[in-house]
DNA sequence: ATACTTGTAGTCAATTTTACCATAAGTAAG
DNA sequence: CTTACTTATGGTAAAATTGACTACAAGTAT
């Protein structure tokens, strides 16, 4: 996001002060049909008409910078208390060829099935890109991307973060089906049922998958009470 | 480094634009007498006088966050290409009590025997301190000091940087107390031994230890160039 | 010469990882 | 209904790693 360049709604409130010289840019993280996705803007105007890029905008000056980041997340997606973590702040000094901007990167995890496009916004104005086919996206986005992606293969192999990119109820497979997508290479099977049913983190549950042509898998649903309470006992998550 | 409020000398070249709504505070490490320290500087005027604070200061228009923190830890230390890393940026509305300011926090590794106090500051001004003593430092410095921390602890373990803290020779009982110190808890010797020294990133001189009142342990020196190479190869370092 | 400190090597059981094989449970096609 | 096929799930065993501990070597200090 920056100033005078984008699809995103400039607050019109005449009260409303923006910090100008810093912006937020969201790298929003989706998991769909096994692949990694992002949420992507098309900015309207400006020097980068019609370019894709990482969905942003101001802070003001009375809020803080991770609340203005989870405001824009919740304006752009609908969607309120998602995993979200910033990345850090980038600034090169061209980065924005129009003035001096620097800007705070985050990265978010959602549950695609709960996203739901926002009135203001058309499908030409937003959509969902497969991580691995993006490119050429406007300023120093790209690296923003990159930095995420990074930053999101660290952090799920430390934490239990992998859950907010899946449904409330998944299998094991899909589960590894997500490691395998952010990490980057295969797993085997029962090792993987046997490390992560071994953490005793996810409570299986009586359900099992449907409208699946073959043998139905057992759901499981990700427990984050038991988490914290691992954690006080020293628990160290690790994969 | 906030506005207004620092010992810090201000610039005062006319042509100089600074960014006044961004600042930069630094993390400075430095391992002594098997101990982490902190280099912090004492605030000389303004509304937080006489308090110690981390060092830090502003962004010229000209130049990137990164290289400004280069330039302002190169101001305070002499020294150049030191370890240094972002941690992220902090912008709580209030943390500032003047005026809406966010900084950039980052943190460097030093070897202190090479730190030399630059002309323009006095002890009283610049001055190390145990990390496990620091307190009631100005602002949010507190706060970015225990995320430096955290990050450290946690990078310590998934990449070779403690070495940046100590002397280009070291003995592995030195490296192995920098771990217990940092990570605060204690390790088995002649276990670290074998897992560091597996890994081939020490070179192990013919020189020792000298001046010490009992045996002399080899001394040792940390290969880059060695762990580019294993990294191309899919290496993975890990405490 | 003796006690004391730290460095360095080795051992071994316990645990974890890795690479497999085998079978169960269900679907789909003939 | 039988067979082929797919995925789920359970098991096994060698290999590698970790953790706790013993032993001795090499110096210094008294």
């Amino acid at each position: 996001m920056e100033p005078q360049s984008t699809s995103m709604p400039i607050p019109e409130n005449e009260k409303l002060i923006i910090l100008d010289s810093i912006t937020i840019d969201c790298v929003i993280f989706g998991f769909k049909n096994e692949e990694l996705e992002v949420l992507l803007v098309k900015h309207a105007d400006g020097i980068s008409k019609d370019k894709w890029g990482l969905p942003g905008g101001w802070i003001y000056e009375n809020e803080g910078i991770d609340q203005a980041a989870n405001r824009l997340l919740l304006e752009l997606t609908g969607i309120k208390d998602v995993y979200l973590e910033q990345l850090r702040a980038f600034g090169a000094p061209d980065r924005f060829p129009l003035s001096r901007v620097i800007t705070v990167g985050y990265y978010a995890l959602i549950k695609e099935e709960d996203y739901d496009l926002k009135a203001g916004y058309t499908a030409a104005e937003v959509a969902w890109f497969k991580v691995s086919e993006v490119k050429d996206l406007i300023y120093d986005h790209q690296q923003i991307l990159e930095i995420g992606q990074k930053r999101l293969r660290r952090r799920i192999r430390q934490e239990p973060i992998g859950f907010n990119l899946l449904p409330e109820k998944f299998t094991l497979l899909q589960l590894m089906h997500l490691y395998e997508q952010i990490l980057g290479y295969e797993m085997d099977k029962p090792n993987f049922r046997r490390k992560i049913l071994k953490m005793d983190l996810l409570t299986p549950l009586a359900e099992k998958q449907k409208d699946v042509s073959h043998r139905a898998a057992k759901l499981y649903r990700f427990n984050p009470d038991t988490y914290k309470k691992l954690l006080e006992n020293g628990f160290n998550f690790e994969f």
